[in-house]
DNA sequence: TCTATATCACCC
DNA sequence: AAACGGGTGATATAGA
């Protein structure tokens, strides 16, 4: 902290309806050396900060994608330096399940710094959401609980700061300010189709229900009744599987089973699936046509994204893609690694044959291959089955899938499936062993980490297993190099509209596209060979130019029946 | 009628 | 004891 001259503590209060870019309310910040206070309801702010935001000032926040937001809001520019107490608080007790959570409240709780209640802070939060015209009164309310926030901050800080590790942290604090530009852009939708389909989406399900259920009556409304279906399988004789509970197992790929024995059944398994999902009520669109929603970075314990399923577009079944349209004039690009897991697992062990794999450009055929499943001049068009199993193989050890569960999954007894899971640890042994050293590394240390400081911690209360230990280095790391494509995107000044696990969704104007999607490309390889010691990933796009729409080829099917009952629906 | 749990769907 | 990693969320049913 000591290159630092000046550190600011500062928080903002907003209101940021569902899609909406955030409407700042006020800002406090506090100097922590001279304990200099700064006020500022949101008439009182320029287009620059009241504060230094230069290479020798620190800036410090709780959730700092929410604040660069507000600068955004505010045309300031973002500071050169941020460390964000939420990301390194989640850092340092990832694992070990804090008493109150991994929100501000959590932390102090957690180092014992007395602050206000859970209550009195969802009270501000409402008050600030209701946004319009405050009177005097609940402005210096909306202030004095502002202040709370950034007095909590300064003495977080103190308490935190010698287990922090600066550059680190720093660096997650540029992820934030990413992280901000991204939900700032929000992904482009074609509002016009959005909203046919809510206007007529129950009438869509009520006809198909219809349709379907007459045969049945199993149907309460649009609500598949457990007990009627029980009592039309007895009804028709038909024996059913059960969960250990005794109700009846209802799994599509058990519909799918006994649909092969009872065909009658084949129809409800189609209008059950039908039905599943569509949740667009809650898809959240601003006015501008853009879905944006807090994109929640460092959430999962692998420090992944976790966006709202129901908020995000990229949450429900694939088919929702096609609402993704770009603007007139723009096109985006859906730019992912190729199988990124399978790359690091490979990078990081330094398993030859597992590199040799993926630098095959085929990694699931090239095992077939190793594993002498198929000849050594065999195609994705020769042998196209064998390629498959073998690539379910190797995600399922990727997840630490068991026989059994890979014989189901693949349809061949359990003896194959054990065998093909040998083969995996016969051909990558180097790999096994890296995964081993792992996984006892971290039962021994209690702690595991990624190669830019990402960690878990293991505790007695939250015993963690061993399939998610060996899938850790994977995960997270896989979640580090995706930070890293997201800064070096955004400070590149390319329009990143989502990331997306393992890929970034961009948009540009069509005459910019193709060169926005190579400097991306350029990017994410960059990212991974940073945090792979110069191991150089792959990466594969789809691009899409306006008036086209995106397609996930897994959701055409269901897009065009949704989009010929709207046809029908709406003459 | 509300809440908790179980189960299921979907995503990477 | 079970054995598919990380998630969100809707829904059905059971229990208070």
């Amino acid at each position: 902290m000591r290159r630092f001259q000046e550190v600011w503590c500062i928080d903002f209060e907003f209101c940021a309806p569902d899609g909406e870019r955030p409407e700042v309310l006020c800002l406090v910040a506090m100097e922590l050396n001279s304990r200099r206070l700064i006020h500022c309801w949101r008439d009182q702010l320029s287009d620059k900060p009241p504060f230094n935001i230069g290479p020798y000032a620190l800036i410090v926040a709780y959730y700092s994608s929410a604040e660069m937001n507000c600068f955004m809001a505010l045309g300031w520019p973002m500071p050169e330096n941020l460390l964000d107490l939420y990301a390194e608080f989640k850092c340092l007790h990832n694992g070990l399940l804090p008493i109150s959570g991994y929100g501000l409240l959590g932390a102090l709780t957690s180092y014992g710094i007395m602050s206000i209640a859970g209550s009195e802070k969802k009270e501000m939060r409402e008050l600030a959401m209701r946004g319009g015209q405050y009177s005097s009164e609940e402005r210096s309310t909306l202030l004095q609980y502002c202040e709370t926030d950034v007095v909590a901050l300064s003495k977080l800080l103190p308490r935190m700061h010698s287990t922090i590790d600066l550059p680190r942290a720093l660096l997650r604090g540029r992820y934030m300010k990413a992280v901000a530009h991204m939900e700032w852009n929000g992904v482009p939708i074609d509002t016009e189709t959005l909203q046919k389909l809510r206007l007529y989406w129950e009438d869509i399900k009520v006809q198909l229900v219809a349709e379907v259920d007459s045969a049945y009556g199993v149907y309460d409304g649009l609500t598949f009744k457990q007990s009627r279906f029980e009592a039309w399988l007895k009804l028709n004789d038909i024996p059913w599987p059960c969960h250990p509970s005794g109700a009846l197992d209802l799994q599509d790929d058990t519909f799918k089973e006994m649909a092969k024995s009872y065909s009658v059944v084949g129809p409800l398994r189609e209008l059950r699936v039908s039905l599943s999902g569509l949740r667009l009520n809650n898809l959240a669109v601003g006015r501008d046509g853009r879905n944006r929603c807090l994109l929640s970075p460092f959430r999962s314990k692998t420090s992944r994204n976790q966006p709202s399923n129901a908020k995000f577009i990229f949450g429900p079944s694939a088919w929702y893609r096609g609402l993704i349209k770009p603007k007139e004039g723009y096109g985006i690009a859906y730019i992912d690694y190729s199988q990124q897991e399978f790359a690091i697992a490979a990078a990081l062990s330094n398993d030859p044959r597992m590199i040799a794999a993926y630098e095959s450009g085929d990694p699931y055929l090239e095992f077939a291959k190793q594993a002498g499943a198929v000849p050594q001049n065999a195609t994705k068009g020769s042998h196209p089955s064998e390629r498959e199993l073998y690539k379910v193989c190797v995600l399922a050890v990727q997840y630490g899938m068991g026989a059994e569960r890979l014989s189901q999954r693949i349809n061949c007894s359990v003896r194959e499936a054990k065998h093909m899971l040998q083969r995996h640890r016969e051909t990558y042994t180097i790999f096994w062993t890296w995964s081993d050293a792992a996984l006892y590394f971290a039962l021994t240390r209690n702690n595991l980490g990624t190669t830019l400081g990402w960690q878990i911690s293991l505790s007695s209360s939250m015993k963690t297993s061993d399939r998610s230990l060996r899938n850790f280095p994977m995960q997270a790391n896989g979640a580090e190099i995706l930070r890293l494509a997201c800064i070096f995107t955004t400070e590149a000044g390319i329009t990143v509209c989502a990331p997306v696990h393992d890929a970034l969704l961009i948009e540009a104007p069509i005459e910019r596209l193709d060169e926005d999607i190579r400097r991306t490309k350029d990017f994410m390889q960059k990212a991974g060979e940073i945090v792979l010691e110069g191991f150089e990933l792959r990466t594969d796009v789809d691009v899409v130019r306006w008036p086209d729409r995106y397609m996930d080829e897994r959701g055409v099917d269901m897009w065009e029946r949704v989009s010929r009952l709207v046809m029908n629906l709406a003459g």
